[in-house]
RNA sequence: GGCGGUGUAGCUCAGAUGGUUAGAGCAUGCGGCUCAUAUCCGCAGUGUCCGGGGUUCAAUUCCCUGCACCGCCA
């Protein structure tokens, strides 16, 4: 098994505010990430943000600032994600560095050298007031006129370097039937399929109407569009064109995490982008879906966008992780509610999992002072809460490599719920009435803790804060969850029979509402 | 307009190479326990499995067709 792992989000357009989509992405992210660290392999998480450009350029104008002065004042807003929400992303690109502009220098020049990239002329309807170029179906929407402003477009040429995208449609079909798995989910697959077997156009990758950006090589007056400059950032990232140790170890990216939005765009350009340059394309593409808000659409004239820190400070990074993967199929769309995330976070983590660790905890520190007795004889009823903890294990294992992050969390709840079910069965608290019946009673709390390590184990790529402080309540003294392997650590029995435990433990208090 | 997908309990969805009582969670009602963050556990449901036609001993499951919704493309 490979043991590297390299996933990215998107970079973020630095001109953006924060909302739910940006969190959603880079929290999916996060866990896989965290999960395969817990397989044991080397992993690379990158981020950023996508600081080129019209808007910023513009918005940066009127705030008497340069691009730059302005890009370095908002990329906080995007790098504060990570502590907020608790990622652990082990890079963070901007476009603006120096590092970027040689990576996509080189990565240019290449394709210009094979004749993949020529000059030619660029020709759209263009709004003057508002210096962009719209496309046909924008205009459509708009009734013929610019989508921004309302006013006549007219039609406008430009020279432009042009990437030979029509060369590549039989190699990235090819490329596509060679690895099934490399456009997930399923569905977008066959679109993307369909996409590209339809026949591909060459694609304009400089404008000389844009001077925020990075210039072409040798090509005064020329700048980079758009998705050449944003999707190199995926190498960059890693050291490219430098063949750092990062690069070698790490290309090609195992996933590009991206909303289904800007499927094409991963799953087309930026291949084609690669082979023509003569690097690996990536390993995998994964399009999820998106979120609408308590039914509406998210849009800034509904004021309905959630801001993820708003979020963080009311709920905890835990609760609003939990929900945002275990309310909808992963790769699906689905409905943001503050009511549901709530329900959930009550039922499922505070009443099942934290309830199942304190009601434990509790009898642990009133029937045997807090220490960890010794299991006994295993009879029925512990075997098959053991054999519920392998079946979780390996459900979880297998619901995260085909990315089903919706099937993981609902494995564990079921483990947490088959372990309150045999609290209930074996009665503890009936058992610890007769003194005949001691060693049965510590059999029985040794499972239900152990049960309870297992599943903080399972759901610390989700919830890890609130993981790790289980992980501290029944691991006294031990290392961090994070750092856990789930091959031994996963295994049952790990409790540690002598050690000291709390007699409460609270890891999901209650929401009120 | 072309291609693809979906339509199953009040809600969100799972499911069967066609075959006896079609499932889960949530919500609803009833009951049990008392260790626990008034938490947990059990029981009970209800369904023209979108409409129509066909194949078959037998279709919700396969085929055709209609309708509705969604996605990609134009």
């Amino acid at each position: 098994m490979k043991d590297t792992f390299y996933i990215t989000t998107p970079i973020y357009y630095v001109n953006d505010v924060p909302h739910i989509g940006h969190a959603y992405t880079t929290i999916a992210c996060d866990v896989l990430a965290r999960w395969h660290r817990m397989k044991g392999k080397r992993v690379y998480f990158l981020t950023g943000t996508d600081e080129h450009g019209e808007k910023v350029q513009k918005s940066a104008t009127q705030k008497g600032l340069s691009p730059r002065q302005l890009a370095d004042q908002v990329v906080t807003n995007f790098q504060g994600l990570s502590p907020a929400l608790t990622i652990s992303n082990t890079g963070f690109i901007r476009t603006t560095e120096p590092r970027h502009y040689a990576s996509v220098q080189d990565l240019f020049r290449r394709s210009l050298a094979n004749g993949d990239i020529y000059l030619g002329e660029y020709e759209g309807w263009y709004c003057v007031p508002d210096e962009a170029y719209w496309t046909e179906r924008q205009l459509a929407d708009a009734g013929g006129n610019c989508p921004t402003c309302g006013r006549p477009v007219e039609k406008r040429k430009e020279p432009s370097y042009f990437f030979r995208l029509s060369r590549y449609q039989d190699r990235l079909l090819r490329y596509y039937g060679e690895n099934p798995g490399f456009i997930r989910p399923e569905e977008r697959r066959n679109e993307v399929v369909a996409f590209v077997a339809g026949g591909l156009n060459d694609l304009s990758v400089s404008r000389t109407s844009l001077s925020w950006g990075i210039p072409v090589p040798d090509a005064p007056g020329h700048v980079i569009y758009v998705w050449y400059d944003a999707l190199t950032n995926y190498i960059t990232g890693l050291g490219y064109p430098q063949r750092t140790p990062e690069f070698t170890t790490f290309w090609p990216a195992d996933i590009h995490m991206v909303g289904k939005d800007i499927l094409r765009f991963h799953a087309v350009y930026w291949p084609a982008f690669l082979m023509s340059a003569g690097v690996a394309p990536p390993l995998g593409v994964f399009a999820h879906g998106w979120w609408t808000v308590e039914g509406q659409k998210m849009s800034k004239s509904l004021g309905n966008v959630v801001d993820p820190y708003d979020m963080v400070q009311r709920y905890g990074a835990d609760a609003f992780r939990y929900f945002l993967l275990r309310e909808v199929s992963f790769g699906l769309d689905g409905d943001f509610s503050e009511r549901e995330l709530v329900r959930r976070a009550n039922s499922e983590l505070a009443d099942k999992l934290g309830n199942l660790l304190n009601r434990s905890l509790g009898m642990l520190g009133r029937y045997f002072g807090g220490a960890v007795p010794s299991p006994g004889a295993q009879e029925t009823p512990d075997a098959a809460l053991r054999d519920s903890g392998r079946e979780a294990a390996d459900a979880v294992d297998a619901a995260m490599e085909e990315v089903a992050f919706h099937k993981a969390l609902s494995a564990v709840i079921e483990l947490v719920t088959k372990a309150n079910e045999y609290v209930q069965a074996t009665e503890p608290w009936a058992l610890a009435k007769d003194p005949a019946n001691r060693g049965r009673l510590g059999t029985v709390l040794y499972n239900a803790l152990e049960a309870a390590r297992l599943s903080a184990l399972l759901m610390s790529p989700f919830t890890p804060t609130a993981s790790q402080r289980m992980w501290e309540a029944l691991v006294p003294g031990g290392a961090p969850v994070e750092g856990a392997r789930v091959d031994a650590a996963g295994a049952w029995g790990g409790l540690a029979a002598g050690a000291a435990l709390p007699k409460s433990c609270i890891v999901f208090p209650k929401i009120e509402t």
